[in-house]
DNA sequence: TTGTATGCGTTATCAT
DNA sequence: ATGATAACGCATACAA
């Protein structure tokens, strides 16, 4: 571990001032391209490399992005951090990765945490901050985009999943496929996405007129428990479709149907949301309603990027809207047999 | 965005020397319980928060530590991320994250980049980077821990899979479950575990004197391509079983099992590796050698921590041992009936 | 084209 | 218990 060298030693060494040295490593046009080899030779020889620290306390740029999510485990998070990693690497910008676990206090710590390490910017996803906090820690920072969640203010901007349209399409789907009593298994009161999904469900029954069954309409309260538990009594009230909040969700559906000895999809057509990797590789794959997952990360990370650029024009708010995605967990029920 | 305030700003309002403000920064006991209470008071009230860039500039310490990986998206790696990701919050460290994505430049060009941040300490998780070229660029940085690989060198320790046991294992239970003709699927040539799970798979068939057919051996060339071809060729040289080389790869056996009409696990058995969230959700639940994954993360982010704060007597390395998981996808083949 | 002086925000050292 | 001064490694402004 022998010490590290800055950017005086390589000065001292090529015989010439740090700021020549600075200079080349900036590539900077005013240096003669004698000297501006001979320094380089040297920095690779010595395999110098400059410190980033120092740097960012004149420049007042880390090229550093702060991401806060709840959980890295869920793959709806770690496809969307994997478009967000690669369009800020391609962007020379580096990624400080925080898990928050859904808790506020942890929020909070990690928003002033990224705060003291200067970052350039952050990526909010779903913090449980509400409007009034997060607005007040977020007044003198960097620009931020908020994933599925809408504050108007400053500096922020939102890329927002379309849930209503989601749950319209997947409600659609069904009912296009014969189907008219769709359970529907809503998620953990937490996520403002619920309501609206719901919404598009009620929605699409609406317009083919199909009444609207409070019993088919049911809710997880934490986590993902209890859906198999919901599952059965979906199935005792006779659903022939259940359309869930996301891709997990389906997966246990279906575990609990095959437990019930009901299948899938010849007695019930299962509906997921997210269209994560597990749904292609799920048998039945899963008819779900699929999101870019990869490509919201890549949108939140461009604009990002634009607001720190300073660049206008900057939408504040960027809508995403799932895509069907057959799968071999839905059936058309033929009415003429 | 009001100008950032500095410890300069605090000391004028407080009225002290900036050295006052920075000993009630870092709890330093040698300041009057008056005028601690004053300069805390107006912290709070302006909301100031220290530089982290300038500290580390002096300190020599950044509390921020390198993660590079392949790919985040890899289930795998996200659930040991989050592991790691704990500890170091609990521990007042904080993560950089690099996406590798399986090549060599850019896990050069990442190490380089962290080296840069002056970070703590790294981890690398399956560099491409050969041995001598690894053991160069790590040669003046902090503690590194590797996972799956082993590389003897000051400052590094291992953390690694025992992959023979687990092939030996998977193999051994399908036998004990009365199948002898137990199809392999051997992960990319890359993957160095693949060959000691193939090693661990000869040991358990030559140890229950069964003899090792090269013709159920079989090998996926890159990512998992192929393995629906693979699975066919299997059956069709009509196996039990199949072990295969991850969770991914066994959904994928499965997949093509139902397309060929054949049954899980009524026809055909299957255990797969690693024990993701997908292994349990998926229908029928994955037989699986399953990884402690978050105790993996921890275990990875306590003893970097462990080689940070310099303390010794710090195992070179750790090996963690697979463990059989019963789901429903394997089957015992009753030889009476 | 190159060098000198200054400052970024903090902690460490040595005073008082 | 508190303050003055220097230092961390670099880039910027200005001078030569």
């Amino acid at each position: 571990m022998g010490k590290k060298l800055t950017i005086n030693d390589i000065a001292k060494m090529a015989g010439v001032s740090r700021q020549t040295i600075s200079r080349v490593l900036n590539n900077k046009e005013e240096v003669s391209e004698g000297t501006r080899k001979q320094v380089l030779r040297i920095i690779e020889e010595h395999g110098f490399q400059p410190s980033l620290q120092a740097r960012s306390m004149v420049t007042r740029k880390t090229n550093t992005i702060a991401l806060l999510l709840p959980d890295i485990k869920n793959p709806f998070f770690a496809e969307i951090v994997y478009g967000i990693e690669r369009t800020l690497r391609a962007n020379n910008m580096n990624l400080f990765l925080f898990t928050t676990d859904e808790d506020v206090e942890h929020e909070v710590s990690c928003i002033k945490l990224a705060q003291n390490y200067n970052v350039d910017g952050m990526i909010l996803c779903s913090p449980r901050l509400d409007d009034a906090n997060l607005r007040k820690m977020i007044t003198k920072i960097s620009p931020i985009v908020l994933l599925n969640r809408d504050l108007e203010a400053e500096g922020v901007s939102s890329v927002m999943v379309d849930a209503k349209q989601g749950g319209y399409t997947a409600a659609k789907y069904l009912i296009e496929q014969g189907h008219s009593r769709i359970g529907i298994i809503v998620g953990p009161p937490l996520a403002s996405s619920s309501a609206k999904r719901l919404d598009g469900y009620k929605k699409a029954l609406q317009e083919y007129g199909i009444s609207i069954d409070e019993d088919l309409i049911v809710s997880v309260e934490v986590g993902d428990e209890g859906v198999h538990k919901l599952t059965q009594q979906l199935i005792r009230r006779n659903v022939t479709a259940i359309t869930t909040y996301n891709d997990i969700s389906a997966a246990y559906v279906i575990q609990a149907c095959r437990d019930l000895n009901v299948e899938v999809p010849d007695d019930i057509s299962v509906v997921g949301f997210d269209g994560i990797v597990l749904s292609q590789v799920m048998t039945p794959s899963l008819t779900t309603m699929a999101l870019p997952l990869f490509e919201i990360g890549d949108t939140i990370a461009n604009i990002l990027l634009r607001m720190i650029k300073g660049s206008d024009g900057i939408e504040r708010l960027t809508t995403v809207y799932p895509l069907l995605k057959e799968g071999n967990s839905t059936k058309s029920i033929s009415l003429s047999y």
